[in-house]
DNA sequence: GTAGAACCATTGGGTTACCCCACGGTCAAT
DNA sequence: ATTGACCGTGGGGTAACCCAATGGTTCTAC
């Protein structure tokens, strides 16, 4: 099949699979009178198996690694398992972050209720947020 | 002062301040003699603003709009007030779905407990993940 | 049988907010 | 005069694509 049909099948972009085309996660093959490239359906199985991934949290070069050993006849889940455990901390850490980023947001938020919007001068651009210069800080990314 | 006393007095890094300059956030003068670019205290008190609205969830262009209305003498705490609003709506998202990333993360880590690894062939690459396939999705991104 | 629509490939640029490297010039101290 | 710290510029890289432009191909309807 051609790219569209296989984009529409697996539920993604055409520039999606093209993406993957050229990173070497999907490999098809060309109708050599026109250069077009054709699918079997081993290519939508992998391309599913891509989106299941990603929808699991792996990143592209993770998915790369996991056909790697496959295709090298290792199994795959050991490391499947590892990265799971490491993408569940990493996530756990980026909402913390988030939330605390919210925390200061609001409390903020709260803060310029009783504050009047400020007119800028050389000395001042807003006061809303210069009133938070030395608020505490907690960690971004 | 020079680049570097300005990146440290505010706490950054020297590319961070490059960077602000190359999108316009920040004006330096120019030393004739040797093209350095000089700073002065104001620019430290932008920059440290910059910071502040950083650590706030700003974007830089949320951030280029602020100075341009105080440049323009307007001023920008209305819109300061709505981009924040915006934001937490924004990160309250975020937050959402990157919980529901971790919650589908660990419903497979606990399914996958009492699967085996498997050996990758012509029809299977890791039953592991070959098993989420048609499991509940959620919006990623 | 041909015009126009629909599809294809390739190229390059854009997204966010920077980081890092390499090159070559400048400055300060020895 | 040398050496080491500093400076500017230019370019490439990050994650996972999206979008536009160009030019070739195929399908469809008349």
């Amino acid at each position: 099949m051609k790219i569209s049909q296989l984009a529409s099948k697996a539920g993604v972009t055409k520039d999606t699979v093209r993406h993957y085309v050229s990173i070497g996660l999907l490999s098809p093959n060309r109708d050599k009178s026109n250069g077009y490239q054709i699918f079997g359906n081993q290519a939508l199985s992998r391309l599913r198996f891509i989106k299941t991934a990603r929808q699991l949290g792996f990143h592209l070069d993770d998915i790369q690694r996991i056909f790697s050993d496959a295709d090298h006849a290792h199994s795959p889940c050991p490391r499947v398992r590892e990265m799971m455990q490491q993408r569940i901390l990493e996530t756990r850490k980026t909402i913390d972050e988030l939330t605390s980023l919210c925390d200061r947001m609001e409390a903020s938020m709260a803060e310029w209720e009783s504050m009047p919007d400020s007119t800028p001068n050389g000395h001042s651009v807003c006061r809303l947020i210069e009133s938070q210069i030395n608020a505490p800080q907690s960690s971004l990314n």
